[in-house]
DNA sequence: CGCCTAGTTGACCAGGTTCAACAACGGTGG
DNA sequence: CCACCGTTGTTGAACCTGGTCAACTAGGCG
């Protein structure tokens, strides 16, 4: 259970990790009215207008409704992600959100957000970065919905998707240097895959196959194994710079 | 022919539009280190890593290699757009981009341009502003590509295209909430809608067919016209308010 | 006049969708 | 404990959208 102090208490660590706060920054964040929600498996996020939300723990996607009533996937948000940042700056747009997997969610006034961003340079130049990682991730989404075949495509997703859960989930016992894990919790069904990748269910079962035969993955039960990280990129064409986890990547 | 001193008034005239500007803002701006160029078409946008572009005048694409060697476009950038705002906020990332038509750029130096952002709050937001409304294009672009058929994916282009054109171009001749213009000027080769489709060059060209067949659109030598907006808005699926072009669109 | 680019057409092929059926699994209730 | 049911994954076959190849047309410009 998540007691409602918690809630800005994540909020500061994630500033943290990114920025150097001030001590009066910091209190700035403590003070904002919060609460925390739990959601389960496939339960839309209901918002109102003024909201804005940091999930604390567990899976989301925003998604849009196209054409004949497919649902269209635009984005995954995991551990840390704050889904709806523009919403601070774009008060009127709201996207749909959706859990994927049991989640917890800190709530946040926007308004409320707003102000600290007004009198703190450091938290608004936060919020610049995360729209364009957002915009950036957006872009290379297109480029592999248009420009790259299923099985590519497919790979280039769960490529994403490992990278940005070795950023998210604080590594277990893994040496500073070494390579990064093969195994992680996708809490993904094909159809939910399918639905961002612009597949069918069933060919998206296929192209999995395709991958698995090539022992690039194996994914199961919502278990995903990736026993040769560069062989997967190269058939994806993966480069994770457009992610901007780090700083600076420093490749020698 | 462009003087170098019109760079400056054409970002100031950009920000008025937006942003209700001090007077020592402006005095900023106006004194930022600035200079021109002239493109053809074709012909790609050679940047130094600390330089940010506002388009005067012309069209031009963000473009990425995918796969085989096909070039997908992942943006149209028209007359007053700054395709690489995020070069801002992300140093390290740099897109490609080419002219589509014989364009005037004004480049700025990125890190002058930051050191303005740095004093005034207004112009950080508006910045904030630009890469949030990016990330939304391109995340309707996705729902494009990945949700909708090629002959409704074209259609929602087009609309995209003539909506921004009504925004960018001055109207000409048009009494205030008078119908938008039904003719566009829209440089791109089939080719070029093709790659921002995800289509090969002979689809783009029987989806066009069948717009033209449909009566949705005349486009020849360039030359756009949409007879009926809304029919082709209904096609395409088309809701012009992931732009935010205006502040509030008062839809009564 | 001749070349080059953009647009157009037809024929064929491949990748992806759709439909329908079935297997595997977990949870629920009797 | 077991029978039942809903969800997820898997398979096969028919079908259709879009890709590829190749040829040809129409302009624009030197």
């Amino acid at each position: 259970m998540i007691r409602s102090d918690l809630t800005n208490e994540a909020l500061l660590g994630k500033l943290r990790q990114n920025l150097r706060l001030e001590a009066w920054e910091e209190a700035l964040v403590a003070a904002l009215p919060a609460h925390d929600a739990v959601m389960v498996r496939d339960q839309p996020v209901m918002l109102d207008a003024d909201t804005v939300f940091l999930v604390l723990d567990g899976w989301l996607c925003g998604y849009q409704m196209a054409g004949d009533g497919e649902r269209q996937i635009k984005s995954f948000h995991l551990t840390g992600d704050i889904p709806n940042v523009s919403r601070l700056i774009l008060p009127g747009y709201a996207s749909q959100y959706t859990a994927l997997s049991p989640c917890h969610l800190a709530l946040f006034r926007a308004s409320a957000l707003k102000e600290v961003c007004q009198k703190s340079v450091a938290i608004t130049g936060y919020v610049s970065r995360l729209l364009a990682i957002e915009a950036r991730i957006a872009q290379e989404w297109i480029v592999n919905l248009a420009g790259r075949k299923s099985v590519a495509r497919a790979a280039h997703l769960l490529c994403e998707l490992a990278v940005r859960l070795d950023a998210a989930v604080p590594k277990q016992a893994s040496s500073p240097g070494q390579a990064p894990n093969s195994g992680y919790v996708i809490p993904l069904t094909q159809t939910d895959l399918g639905d961002a990748l612009g597949l069918s269910t069933v060919h998206t079962n296929r192209v999995l196959q395709e991958l698995r035969a090539q022992h690039l993955i194996t994914f199961a039960a919502g278990h995903l194994v990736i026993p040769d990280r560069e062989r997967l990129a190269a058939v994806a064409g993966f480069d994770p710079a457009y992610l901007h986890l780090k700083a600076a990547p420093v490749t020698a």
